[in-house]
RNA sequence: GUCAGGGUAGCUCAACGGCGGAGCAGGGCUUUCAUAAGGCCAAGGUUGUGGGUUCGAGUCCCACCCCUGACACCA
């Protein structure tokens, strides 16, 4: 059996999951759920990364323990799991100790190799906010909340990764593996990145200041970084170092992450992966964000689009279909529920579910017996090629496309109906035919909606030899 | 500002330099097995703008306009 790992990145817990989280972790599921199907014995990794100052910040502000804050939006992203039909195998938080104690090795792993060095680390200090600034905060260099006052830079020793040692390396890595990053746009951001040269970056802060983090090994003073720790769960939740089967088993991975996660997946955690001594990861799919009306999503304006109420307004397996289907993979898509709705009604209320409906009506008064039947050369072609499609896109993590593969059966599969009017000629053979065009419908859209394909394959029964069907019940109701 | 990618039907997107396509939405016809569903047909375009190269340009070149992303510590 081949196994086979994928992992999310882990979101981080300062804000409830919005629909941009709900895309990659229904993404990862669809390829766990294809994988399993296809024989594969699968770990499907996410979790929560809980670490840093902003969730300190954000605790201390509502006067509660880091830790108990973190609890509660854990199991805010726990519910994601019923809501959305999540087969992930794995939960890491970063605060769990197992975690923990693999950020360490991991550390020390980093330092035996002679790349973690203490250095001294410029921070922007702005007065008027009394918080860090990072130059990305900051229009034309000056605080934008306090454009009058000047910065303060206050340094501070802090450990620093060796980054720039590993330039050559991953150009390299980058060259020998030409599928590393999908898709291609994004593998030649992060080329062009690197090639331009890298900095070393910090990875600890110090812990008087900022408490809520991994302690480094051996210096009390100092806290992992967020990043340094949280990027290490990809591996601490196969039980690195101390279950070495399965982390060679499964190691290494699948990554899914947004493309604001572009750098730290595919540069400096493959480069902290060479300076532990451990295998790269085998692939990382970064996929674009989801917007709303071609704004972003922002609390402020109150366009968030919650997940959990796309669900229970219209249900787990509508919002999968939306999000593999009319989501671009590699691009920036925009929500709106005008284009929810349409896509429902064309695609699974009319399409998918009318299917199935009208073929179940027509075979539930026959029964097959196989030995007399056999699928016809046009129909089993066409089932093929659906599935072949399906396989390509669905390699190439192009989830639209694998879907439209679907829907082109079902397309394929309306027609004949129409051409071959069974309900006037009775013909068993027809209608088998347009059983097994269900049957594999069902199969196909598993990985994307699998309850819908649960409850069309337990339409049709198989018993020694024969096959009987039972009328579908509606399976996705039109909307207005 | 620099670099990269893009601008094609109302919407989402295709089109080795060779007759500009598909799905959805909207329109017409039609079927009754099916969820007011299905099928068929037609319509829908000065391919961002202006030049150039070419027998021929959505595609190549130049200029301009607009959009998106990256430009490091955003966890």
């Amino acid at each position: 059996m081949k196994k086979f790992y994928i992992t999310t990145s882990l979101p981080y817990v300062n804000a409830p999951p919005h629909i941009g989280f709900a895309l990659e972790i229904v993404q990862a599921d669809i390829l766990a759920r294809h994988r399993r199907l296809a024989g594969d014995e699968v770990v499907f990794n996410t979790g929560t990364d809980e670490h840093g100052l902003k969730v300190y910040r954000q605790a201390l502000a509502e006067k509660k323990d880091p830790q108990a804050y973190a609890d509660e939006y854990a199991k805010k992203f726990e519910l994601l799991k019923d809501a959305l039909n999540l087969s992930y195998t794995d939960f890491i938080r970063t605060t769990d100790p197992r975690h923990m104690r693999a950020a360490q090795e991991f550390w020390r792993r980093c330092e035996k190799s002679g790349d973690i060095e203490k250095k001294a680390y410029k921070i922007k200090y702005c007065v008027g906010c009394e918080l860090e600034k990072t130059d990305s905060e900051l229009t034309d260099g000056r605080c934008p909340v306090h454009p009058n006052l000047a910065l303060e830079t206050i340094e501070e020793e802090n450990y620093f990764f060796k980054f720039s040692k590993y330039q050559k390396k991953l150009l390299d890595f980058y060259d020998g593996h030409p599928d590393f990053v999908v898709p291609d746009f994004r593998f030649n951001e992060i080329r062009k990145f690197v090639a331009g040269g890298v900095n070393d970056f910090s990875i600890s802060r110090l812990k008087e200041k900022m408490p809520w983090g991994v302690p480094v090994p051996g210096d009390d003073s100092h806290v992992m970084y967020v990043w340094f720790d949280a990027l290490v769960n990809y591996i601490s939740t196969l039980g690195w170092p101390e279950d070495e089967k399965k982390f060679r088993d499964f190691w290494p991975g699948v990554q899914v992450a947004g493309k604001d996660n572009l750098r730290q997946q595919t540069a400096m955690w493959q480069a902290m992966l060479m300076s532990a001594g451990l295998p790269n990861s085998r692939q990382v799919f970064i996929h674009g964000f989801v917007n709303v009306a071609g704004g972003k999503m922002s609390k402020s304006v109150g366009n968030v689009v919650d997940p959990l109420e796309l669900v229970r307004a219209y249900g787990t397996d509508a919002v999968r279909f939306w999000l593999a289907r009319e989501v671009n993979p590699f691009e920036d898509s925009d929500f709106t529920l005008e284009r929810f709705k349409e896509s429902y009604n064309a695609n699974l209320a009319n399409g998918l579910g009318n299917f199935a409906s009208r073929v179940t009506a027509l075979a539930a008064d026959t029964e097959f017996v196989l030995s007399k039947l056999a699928v016809s050369k046009e129909v089993e072609q066409a089932i093929a090629d659906s599935r072949e499609a399906c396989r390509r896109k669905l390699a190439g993590f192009a989830f639209n496309e694998a879907i439209t593969a679907v829907l082109e059966l079902i397309r394929f599969g309306d027609a004949y109906v129409n051409e071959k009017k069974p309900w006037e000629t009775k013909d068993a053979a027809v209608i088998y035919d347009l059983t097994v065009i269900l049957d594999n419908v069902a199969a196909l859209i598993a990985p994307f909606l699998p309850k819908t394909a649960e409850a069309i394959t337990k339409c049709i029964r198989h018993t020694d030899g024969k096959v009987s069907v039972d009328r579908c019940p509606t399976l996705f109701p039109r909307i207005a």
